[in-house]
DNA sequence: GATTCGTGGTT
DNA sequence: TAACCAAGAAT
C-alpha cells in the first residue's frame, strides 16, 4: 500500500492528551495544570535537558533555580560561577550560551523571553528544538517540537523506514500535522512522556500505548525495529597523563582550560595533549620540576567521539618552585566546588584516594 | 551534511 | 558488559 500522505489527519493529539491528563510526569521543571508557565525556568530546563537525562537534570535545575531565580540574576552572576554549578552535566558550552543568552535577554529583551520561535533561535543556544519547546510550553503558542522521543515516535506511527538523520525532513513533515493548534505544549510533553516511557527504544510497550490504532509500525509488527540508523562509527582511545602537585600548604595547582572546544572554560589538572599512543616518557610536559610518582592505575573517561586513558602522576612542589607554576593553587577543601569536569573528578580520586565520598563516588575504578 | 561537543543510566 | 543513547546546538 502507499504511504500515508502528509496530509492524513489521524486523531492522534486527542487520544494522546486524554493519556496525558492522566500519567503526566511529575517534573521539577512542569508547572502544575492552571498554574502560568515560568519562561525562565521552561528555558533553563529545556537547555539542561539537551542530550541529557531526566534524572540528572533534576539537581542541577533545583541548584540553578534556588541560586538564580530570574534570568536578571543569572546575567548577573559571574560566568565561573555559572561553570563551577554546571560541572558535572556535561557539554559546557552550554553553560556558557546559557549565560550568554541571561545577559542578551536581561539586557535587549527587557528581561522577557521572546514568544515566537525565530526571535528565540537568534539567543545564543537555543536551536531549532529549544525555540519550539519554549514557544509552545512556556507561551501556549503551537510549535512542532522535535527531539529524539518525537523522532521515535513518529518514525513508529508512520512506519519510517528510512534511516535517520536521513528520515529528519519526513519526520518534520509528519510531526506537523499532528501538532494541535490547542495545547500545544501539553502535546508536546506528551509526545516526549510518551517516548520516554512507552514508545521506548528497545522493548516499547505497545500494550500500555493510547496509540496503537493509529501506529503503523504496531500494525505490521515492526515497532521495536524503528527507528532504524546509520551506523556508527568506532570511538578511537587516546592516551595522556595528569601531573597532580601539592605545595607546602597543600593546595593543589589547577589550570583552566581555554575557553572553546573540549571540557572549554572548564578547570583542569594539568594534563597532556591527549595522543592516539601513549608516551615512554611524559616529563616533558610536567607543569614543574619535582619528583614525580606514577600512580597505580589508570583514569578511563568515554567521550561522546573518543575514549581517553589517563596516567596520574603524583608530586610535592616546594614554595620556591611552586611559585614559578602557572595556574591556580586551590586549597584542597575548595576542590569539589571547582568547576572540574567528572574526567578531573577521577583524576582527583585516584591522586588522593583517601578524601572521601565526595570524589571517591565520581569514579568506579 | 558531517563533526564536535559529556556524562551516566539502561539493557 | 559493551553498546546504546538521552527534552540538540554550533560549526
Amino acid at each position: 500500500m502507499a504511504a500515508k500522505s502528509k496530509t492524513d489527519h489521524r486523531p492522534v493529539a486527542p487520544a494522546l492528551l486524554r493519556w496525558y491528563d492522566k500519567h503526566a510526569r511529575v517534573l521539577p521543571w512542569r508547572s502544575r495544570p492552571g498554574e502560568h508557565a515560568d519562561p525562565y525556568a521552561v528555558w533553563l530546563s529545556e537547555i539542561m535537558l539537551q542530550q541529557t537525562t531526566v534524572a540528572t537534570v533534576g539537581k542541577y535545575f533545583r541548584d540553578f533555580m534556588q541560586r538564580w531565580p530570574t534570568v536578571e540574576q543569572l546575567a548577573a552572576a559571574p560566568i565561573d560561577d555559572v561553570m563551577k554549578r554546571w560541572a558535572g552535566l556535561g557539554y559546557y558550552s552550554r553553560a556558557r550560551n546559557l549565560h550568554a543568552c541571561a545577559v542578551m535577554v536581561a539586557h535587549d529583551y527587557n528581561g522577557q523571553f521572546p514568544d515566537d520561535e525565530a526571535a528565540l533561535q537568534k539567543l545564543p543556544g537555543i536551536g531549532p528544538y529549544t525555540a519550539a519547546a519554549i514557544t509552545a510550553i512556556a507561551f501556549g503558542k503551537r510549535a512542532t517540537v522535535i527531539d529524539g522521543n518525537v523522532d521515535r515516535v513518529v518514525t513508529r506511527l508512520f512506519a519510517i523506514e528510512m534511516p535517520l538523520p536521513l528520515s529528519k525532513p519526513e519526520i518534520r513533515a509528519q510531526a506537523e500535522t499532528l501538532t494541535p493548534d490547542k495545547r500545544a505544549g501539553d502535546f508536546a510533553q506528551a509526545m516526549m512522556d510518551l517516548g520516554a516511557t512507552i514508545c521506548t527504544p528497545k522493548s516499547p510497550s505497545c500494550n500500555r500505548c493510547p496509540l496503537t490504532e493509529v501506529c503503523d509500525a504496531y500494525a505490521q509488527g515492526i515497532a521495536d525495529t524503528l527507528p532504524r540508523r546509520a551506523p556508527k562509527k568506532p570511538r578511537p582511545v587516546r592516551h595522556g597523563a595528569c601531573f597532580f602537585v601539592t605545595r607546602p600548604d597543600g593546595a593543589v595547582l589547577l589550570r583552566k582550560r581555554v575557553a572553546k572546544g573540549l571540557l572549554g572554560g572548564m578547570m583542569e589538572v594539568p594534563t597532556t595533549p591527549w595522543l592516539d599512543a601513549a608516551a615512554e616518557d611524559y616529563s616533558e610536559f610536567a607543569p614543574l620540576k619535582a619528583k614525580w610518582k606514577k600512580r597505580m592505575g589508570l583514569v578511563e573517561h568515554t567521550f561522546t567521539h573518543f575514549h581517553l586513558i589517563l596516567t596520574v602522576f603524583v608530586g610535592a612542589a616546594g614554595a620556591k618552585e611552586a611559585a614559578k607554576a602557572g595556574g591556580v593553587w586551590t586549597a584542597q577543601d575548595e576542590l569539589a566546588g571547582e568547576a572540574l569536569p567528572s574526567l578531573m573528578r577521577k583524576v582527583v580520586a585516584l591522586a588522593m584516594p583517601d578524601e572521601g565520598p565526595l570524589f571517591s563516588k565520581q569514579s568506579k575504578k
